[in-house]
DNA sequence: GTTCACCTACCGTCTTATAGGTAAGTGAAT
DNA sequence: ATTCACTTACCTATAAGACGGTAGGTGAAC
């Protein structure tokens, strides 16, 4: 109900009192269990931070490996749920200033997944399943930013940005770059 | 003075009078000159779409050519006015929904650059500069995507995100991408 | 003397949050 | 089994303030 909302309106732009009208409650209703609208928002992250999870482990595939082909496989499914998708990008751009409510949460998950998906880079250099002129955190970087940048362009403009299609031609892309001289 | 508090709270987060005491006025002597706070967001955009136009100017070089070693230059302008990369990516997030207020202003936007990025790999392909299994409009998306999200990620968190190195390190990737097999 | 730029004063609305009360349940003591 | 103490889950009512916008006036420029 909070996502929802919280996706649409983002954290400014959304009544706490139209949340708990949703939820079938009162405005004071609502209060007694978080106590503040920012504690609403904190709650709301911390839940959607479990379906991200998948996003991490979905890349990782089960032991670390690269799992390239489940890239348009979880960008599909964020279509069928475009309400997630938007209140994280909502939510990092209205937490991009460092006094921010979720501002101190965002920072660490990015460097988390940055962390994640650089040691997968950094295990198929070892492998030999990845080039080794890679440099691990930047590359990282970039793959998250493309996914975020594609999926930004996808919800602002759905009907000229097919954010499977973008997805699995970068993920093609990615496996030739990663790959490119053995 | 309205673009810094734009970037730094967003539009819904900035109270106009805000922006009217800083610009040395009070609230109703901002609102004789623009009318309403909705036309004064449109004015902002307008105005930084001159320096927008660089972006792809820039990007195009002068005879729709491709310019890749002019995206980290791009990248450190930006770092020194960082307001107006927080500006852009905070009024998108906003601007996602249909009917807020710059969302057409947007779509366009993205519109544009994709296209006009696009033309410039189907021209690359034409001199044989380009690889031709490439698919212009998703490349000119990809692109962009990566661009943005890198700056998103250098907003969020500028001590681990270099913005400068970032580009540069993708501007090489991409180099090397579109031109891979001769 | 009319237009333009701007001000003071004010209105109505929306929003978060609190105060204080009610109803229902839980658990222990008797 | 019933009473009592207490907690939980809400409610109505209201405070307290921020916000966008308007009305109407003042003073200077031309």
């Amino acid at each position: 109900m909070a996502t929802e909302l919280f996706g649409q309106t983002g954290y400014r732009g959304t009544a706490i009192a139209e949340v708990a009208i949703r939820a079938g409650l009162t405005l004071p209703g609502l209060l007694h269990h978080f106590g503040s609208k920012e504690a609403l928002l904190l709650a709301v992250i911390e839940q959607r931070d479990a379906d991200s999870e998948a996003y991490a482990t979905e890349l990782l595939g089960r032991e670390g490996q690269l799992r390239l082909p489940s890239i348009p496989d979880f960008a599909g499914r964020n279509k069928e749920r475009p309400g997630l998708a938007k209140l994280f990008t909502v939510l990092v751009a209205e937490s991009l200033e460092p006094n921010a409510p979720g501002h101190e949460h965002f920072v660490d998950r990015y460097r988390a997944l940055r962390a994640i998906v650089a040691d997968m880079i950094i295990a198929g250099q070892q492998d030999g399943r990845v080039r080794k002129d890679i440099v691990p955190k930047l590359k990282a970087a970039e793959i998250l930013a493309t996914l975020d940048g594609l999926q930004t362009q996808w919800l602002l403009d759905p009907d000229e940005v097919d954010i499977v299609e973008s997805a699995s031609a970068y993920a093609e892309n990615l496996e030739r770059d990663l790959t490119a001289g053995l």
